[in-house]
DNA sequence: TGGATTTAGTTAGCATTGCTAACTAAATTG
DNA sequence: CAATTTAGTTAGCAATGCTAACTAAATCCA
């Protein structure tokens, strides 16, 4: 005991109503700033799997981003008509090929990651550590449920 | 006191890049549900906006969903050719015009918000009580950033 | 072994939803 | 009353989802 009591329980469908309003919200201001840079969510968020997740083919990328094959498809040949990753032959499967970051692509993602999230960072360093620790749990929690 | 010491303070930067896939993994989950309601989730968000904070011109819609004009115009037209909304002229303003949700459309609205908010509801249901107060505490956090 | 099926990927085509640029028309300002 | 601002539209582009239909390689099984 000690603690609080705990805040009344939230229906459930009010808070996946919030969490849906506030995701849309927050998206629709950080695709600004990924806008400036030139490379878009999608791409980048895919980059982001190759470059700290390592190489990988593309089915696995499109499951990796939870998107359908020939949409996966069609951001590596994005990527790499930008420069940012390369499209290999698999030596050990005919039908596969391997996606790798290029030095260009890293660099990209590094950058693009940090302006990504600058607007984003800039704001979360005002709110009281405990909030920032809430929500950095909170992300936690949604990766969890999807 | 009596607190537990707060966990380590996550540095803002990898709050903020955690939230970022998070919201993106999350919208892309739900989607799927708006689709099945075939009203696609800016509209219905546009949808909402009306019947929850009633009807208004088709600027203060813009600004309430953070797109442009265009946008919100376009999106406005879908709606009114789903027979969702409907568009009148502004007696005070000849250059304005007032956005109305149709009953059909409060209907489809409270359908669609079930439904896209089913899936995730069932999962905040399997979760402790206590991490779904932090989940809606978190909304309402990100909320505040935007 | 060899035909049938599955799996990886591509291409084509569509829908949604962002944007800017360029326009019309009404309201406001000086 | 002319100039400017504001509300909205239209046109056109880009990104990113999807399904359908295809090719080609791998695997399965009789």
């Amino acid at each position: 005991m000690a603690e609080r009591a705990s805040p009344p329980a939230p229906p459930p469908t009010a808070v996946a109503d919030r969490l849906h309003s506030a995701a849309i919200h927050l998206l629709r201001t950080l695709r600004r700033e990924d806008q400036a840079l030139g490379v878009g969510p999608a791409k980048l968020s895919a980059l982001s799997v190759l470059v700290f997740g390592g190489p990988r083919s593309i089915g696995a990328l499109a499951r990796a981003e939870h998107v359908r094959l020939p949409t996966m498809s069609r951001l590596v040949s994005g990527l790499e008509r930008d420069g940012l990753a390369t499209r290999t032959p698999d030596p050990e499967d005919g039908r596969a090929s391997r996606v790798y970051p290029t030095a260009h692509g890293r660099r990209v993602l590094h950058q693009g990651r940090a302006r990504r999230v600058a607007t984003l960072a800039r704001r979360l360093e005002q709110l009281p550590e405990a909030d920032r620790a809430l929500l950095a749990r909170a992300a936690d929690l949604i990766e969890g449920l999807t």
